[in-house]
DNA sequence: TTGACATGCAGCTAAATTGCTGCATAATGA
DNA sequence: TCATTATGCAGCAATTTAGCTGCATGTCAA
């Protein structure tokens, strides 16, 4: 669970994350294609998804493809959300509700 | 967003909210009561939390009443959870799935 | 076989984080 | 008033983190 907190508090892995998102079972390569940032810091930042399950992995030959795993944010919601509410679908419900009495950000 | 990841990444802090959920209204003394660390310490965390609006706070005299807010637990479930299945209810049902499936750690 | 490509691993630096101590401020209540 | 209590703020040391560079390893394809 910690390490579920821990990837996600970095703003660059979250943004892997949506990469991977979009588009499932990339390459290192083409995941930073386009962010200003070296290939091996990329590679930390996947060792720490990986570790905290939030990001899978295949070898194909000398491609490494990612895969985004959702179960552990999944996790978050059962884990957090169902305990600050008791129930889940209550819980969503009056979430959401509260959301849109603090829609003013 | 990044406070609120940044906030939950800490495994103290979980717990100072933790405690704050089971009890509301507690003063800085009152919660750390039992918890192995310093109040400044937890003073700091406790702003990082106020901070991502995890916690919100009221001055009543001299005693500082915390208080835990539960939206922007549900920011993450919808930013999250919702853009990795879509639909909120459908997510909730595909990750229950998912989670029944992967229910053996 | 061999050059090009995809990735891993080690190490270095700067910045952020987390715990601590010490002292200051402000409110309560006898 | 004045001791006690609740909290804030500043500063310090140890640890972690996130970026980088340089080099090694392993696979593909001509």
């Amino acid at each position: 669970m910690d390490a579920i907190f821990k990837a996600l508090a970095d703003p660059t892995r979250r943004k892997l994350l949506d990469r991977l998102f979009r588009k499932q079972g990339q390459t290192l390569t083409e995941l930073i294609d386009g962010l200003d940032m070296r290939r091996q810091s990329a590679t930390r930042h996947l060792a720490v998804l990986e570790e905290a399950q939030l990001v899978t992995c295949q070898w194909h030959g000398r491609e490494k493809l990612h895969y985004l795993n959702p179960v552990p944010i999944a996790e978050i919601n059962r884990r957090w959300l169902d305990k600050f509410s008791g129930d889940r679908a209550a819980a969503i419900l009056n979430l959401r509700d509260a959301l849109q009495e603090n829609d003013n950000e």
